[in-house]
DNA sequence: GGCACGATGTGA
DNA sequence: CACATCGTGCCG
């Protein structure tokens, strides 16, 4: 398992997002390591995708997004749930990859929930932290591409981009 | 300051 | 389909 690094991060997220499927989320909880594998996510694409928080411009929330590949953004939707994204692309080209889902789990706020990620991660270097990586153990995975999930509010063709990837017989 | 609304999930 | 629950963006 080789842990990645910035130059995976830093490309395009159409490059990245669908290279993230079947990578491991590595992460130290109470000093105990875990790994789960990536089997959903989606991108967010630069302040013209509408679907993407950078649209609204930079902000204090969206300002991760304008840092180069490899820091996390994290927000709270709904009041409720933690969406965990990790930032990819050259610094002032704001884009992330929304992670969905990871083996056994489906859906991006059971799966914060369940991992225990909040917003003490926003902003954290994942190249650079002792308690979450990205890591590769160098086998592929068929994936599947559809729509992104929940944002018909962005219009076309944001809404109809097929930016969604998902690891291929991992039931719906 | 006030208000509308979500990159969701659950349950009727 | 209703709705919980609150940070954020936007307007005033």
């Amino acid at each position: 398992m080789i842990k990645l690094e910035y130059d995976f991060f830093i490309r395009d997220v159409l490059e990245v997002a669908p290279e993230l499927i079947g990578k491991y989320l590595f992460l130290k909880k109470d000093n105990v390591d875990h790994l789960y594998m990536i089997t959903e996510v989606e991108a967010y694409r630069g302040e013209e995708d509408l679907a993407c928080h950078a649209s609204k411009g930079r902000t204090s929330r969206t300002e991760i997004m304008y840092t180069r590949g490899g820091h996390i953004y994290v927000y709270l939707i709904y009041g409720m749930y933690w969406m965990f994204n990790i930032v990819t692309g050259k610094e002032d080209d704001p884009q992330a990859v929304l992670i969905r889902g990871i083996e056994g789990i489906k859906g991006p706020g059971k799966l914060t929930k369940y991992l225990g990620l909040d917003g003490s991660y926003y902003g954290e270097d994942i190249c650079n932290s002792s308690r979450i990586e990205i890591r590769d153990n160098n086998i592929f995975h068929p994936i599947t591409i559809t729509q992104r999930i929940g944002i018909e509010y962005a219009g076309e063709p944001w809404a109809s981009n097929l930016w969604r990837y998902v690891i291929r017989n991992d039931p719906k």
